[in-house]
DNA sequence: CCGACAAGAAACGCAACGTATCTAAGGAAG
DNA sequence: CTTCCTTAGATACGTTGCGTTTCTTGTCGG
């Protein structure tokens, strides 16, 4: 009959663009082995015979499908670079993305979440780095070594909104950087040795 | 025969109590309407009349379930103190909790997962003014105001760890409280006007 | 052209879902 | 004490998805 039976990378790849789909269209509790089989025009153990959990099988797709991280232009001010940052990273995980996160990572144990985790922390300190050192080079911030916690809170506390509070306002956004993020880069920056706390 | 029929809140405290025995022996994950119904020696109507998802049925035990937050004994430094409270907060959410944490985040839509985040962030910044008060008297820290969102800061980055990362090592806890926490709080408290930022 | 491997179809028992129906317990009211 | 009314509790239903097994058949490599 009117066969092409696909193999390999070929059916691989179907599959996992099913998978995409199915999760976009149903979200991730309603993603099923029988539903990604049907839409792959395939069958159960093709999947199984791949991905011996759910959650795997939607790793994989995720990981197949997940683009480059972003460049930030420059906007001209250490500020407003941060905040174009958390924007873009508000704007690329809407909510299907957040409960698909929280699913997975609720699913999969701990060993097993780590390249999820790997996913979702490409948004990390070296996505701030390149910011800081424009504001270095326009004279915005000293020459003093900031500690890698202190590049990656920003897109911490991000995270944090995100996937706990469910949401993260312009507001919030502003506190990150103004009230916080910012100010402790300076501090970090104009000293040599850092500050000694209190204590 | 044999019967005493339980109605009302003997009836629903059972329940409660048999979720959250299903919950420490299964995870959230193993959590189900039969089971629950069979450990509480009642029917699945019985729960359905009650809760229409099994998120709503884990919220209502875990409501009924929550204890008082703590109070942080007086170690005699801004830093100990905290460090004690971050670690305070892990032990109170092992492995099991987390689960459950995430899975409802997952399961509950952002309006519906009000009230779980309202325990979530029982662990919030009353819990650090207290600290702070201290070292204020002590004359560790300055008069300065100090904005709400850094006195929540070491709180939000031990959620994100424990819910995102998993885990929050000895060293986690030493860089958030020293290296992020403390200095911003200092900074804010040693000035009446607030930093102003670069940018 | 052949043999091996993997795709794909079909069916399985199982568990849990969510609902419907019925019986009977046990308060409340007179 | 009797009646009424709510609701607990038992039971059974069809449905969906799980994870696996069995078997057939297309297709690639040699």
């Amino acid at each position: 009959m009117g066969n092409s039976r696909r193999r390999g990378a070929e059916l691989e790849s179907a599959v996992l663009a099913a998978v995409l789909a199915e999760l976009a269209e149903r979200g991730y509790a309603g993603v099923t082995y029988e539903g990604v089989a049907a839409r792959a025009a395939t069958s159960k153990p093709v999947l199984y015979r791949r991905w011996s959990t759910r959650a795997e099988m939607v790793m994989a797709a995720i990981i197949a499908s997940t683009t480059p991280a972003i460049a930030v232009p420059d906007t001209g001010g250490l500020i407003s670079d941060l905040e174009h940052l958390l924007v873009a990273m508000r704007d690329n995980f809407g909510p299907a993305g957040r409960a698909t996160m929280l699913g997975m990572l609720a699913e999969l144990d701990h060993d097993a979440a780590e390249s999820l985790r790997e996913v979702i922390f490409a948004w990390g300190a070296e996505l701030v780095e390149p910011l800081v050192g424009r504001a270095r080079a326009r004279g915005d911030l000293g020459v003093g070594e900031i500690p890698t916690g202190v590049l990656a809170l920003p897109l911490d506390l991000a995270r944090h909104e995100l996937a706990i509070r469910g949401a993260m306002p312009r507001e919030r956004i502003v506190t990150i950087v103004e009230t916080i993020a910012v100010p402790l880069m300076n501090l970090y920056s104009e000293t040599e040795t850092g500050p000694v706390p209190a204590g």
